[in-house]
DNA sequence: TCCGATCTGTCAGCGACTGCCAGTCTTTTG
DNA sequence: CAAAAGACTGGCAGTCGCTGACAGATCGGA
């Protein structure tokens, strides 16, 4: 049960990473909506059935990274003390993005994967409909935060899910720059100027309860 | 030229919104997936060949509304005083939303449409994707107007993209909320408190220059 | 009345995606 | 070691969204 379920995962994990690199790089000589399953199956050396037995849809194939992504946000979030104001936990949970970015080596990488998206409309329709997804799911746990911390104002989920997209907004803007030719290399200071720009006032920092 | 095009225009008008009425009544019952368009056209009378001949998609039956709601948030935006800042320009663009949301004949309408949207994945990125579109075009539109008053600090895109994000973030969130169950009646008041909370500082609301 | 523009249905086809079946290969078990 | 169990694969057929091409119907204007 050890070595044995482990060894398949592995293999099954490879043979995702070699499908994805492949569809990839036949994306970014083609084009993604130019580019077909078969073809990517075909350079892949397997069926068109087995490819949708590794991805559920060809969108995954670009945007599988982003469960992984949903992950990790929601751990750095929930790692950060519970009386530090929203907006700052989410700038700290983005952080590891920009040291990403500061990297030579996936800077270039995540760039061009960036512009395959920005350059179909269904990709970034699928991109953009998954961030919302990671938004939801980190609303709910920042609001239960706030609950287990004062019992007064839980109700206010709609000006937290707001909150929440517009850091995704900001979030947003820095990767749409760099994908559209900016300095890749400016990521982190895009970023830091938009949350700088929009932090929300009321105190040091913390969403104002506001009109109540 | 007068009379013959519009005659035709209003009876292709016509049609669109006849088809739109059937394709939405026919998804409130079945859902948007398990409707396929060949039940839609025959619902219509009509053709699936005719029916993608008045819709460019399956989607569009539902948010072709976004076109017209493109033109109408940029007029409303250009028709602001230049020295007005952005957020409340944008606030002001989205009132005529809030005040179809109070009409009750259109409330539960809308309210019921946008269940449609967020119940189906597949519409639900469609329709982020035109927000983020019309989010590009006011972006620009903000731009210039802030360029043409002041030269001096008109290099801001990516701060400016991510404040009519997080304008847009509030948006969505007071739509969701209605979507998702809550009082339709509710939707300005949940705006104006996200778009409250979330109100960039610096001055009288002028959105700050930051770190340079 | 006839001409041309427009609208329509039919058909044929592409691409994404799925269910089903059969064959292969590996792992487990008696 | 052989047999049963299970995972992985390819092929086939079919659905659904969507498009191009063709031909017939319809309607407005000359």
């Amino acid at each position: 049960m050890a070595t044995g379920g482990n060894l398949r995962e592995a293999s099954r994990r490879a043979v995702r990473t070699q499908l994805a690199a492949t569809a990839q790089s036949l994306f970014i000589a083609k084009g993604f909506e130019e580019t077909t399953v078969d073809e990517i199956a075909a350079a892949a050396g397997i069926s068109q059935r087995s490819f949708f037995r590794y991805f559920a849809s060809k969108d995954d194939v670009i945007l599988d990274n982003l469960d992984r992504l949903s992950d990790e946000l929601a751990a750095a979030v929930a790692a950060r003390p519970a009386d530090e104001p929203e907006w700052d936990s989410l700038r700290r949970a983005f952080a590891p993005m920009a040291e990403q970015f500061a990297d030579r080596e996936c800077r270039e990488h995540d760039a061009a994967v960036q512009r395959i998206i920005e350059e179909s409309p269904q990709l970034l329709a699928a991109y953009l409909q998954r961030l919302d997804r990671i938004q939801q799911r980190l609303t709910e746990e920042l609001l239960a935060r706030a609950a287990a911390r004062g019992p007064g104002r839980a109700e206010d989920r709609v000006v937290m899910r707001a909150l929440v997209g517009a850091a995704f907004a900001c979030l947003h803007a820095a990767t749409s720059q760099v994908a559209a030719g900016g300095d890749p290399e400016r990521f982190g200071l895009h970023l830091d100027r938009a949350m700088g720009a929009l932090r929300p006032a009321g105190g040091p920092g913390r969403v104002p309860a506001q009109s109540r």
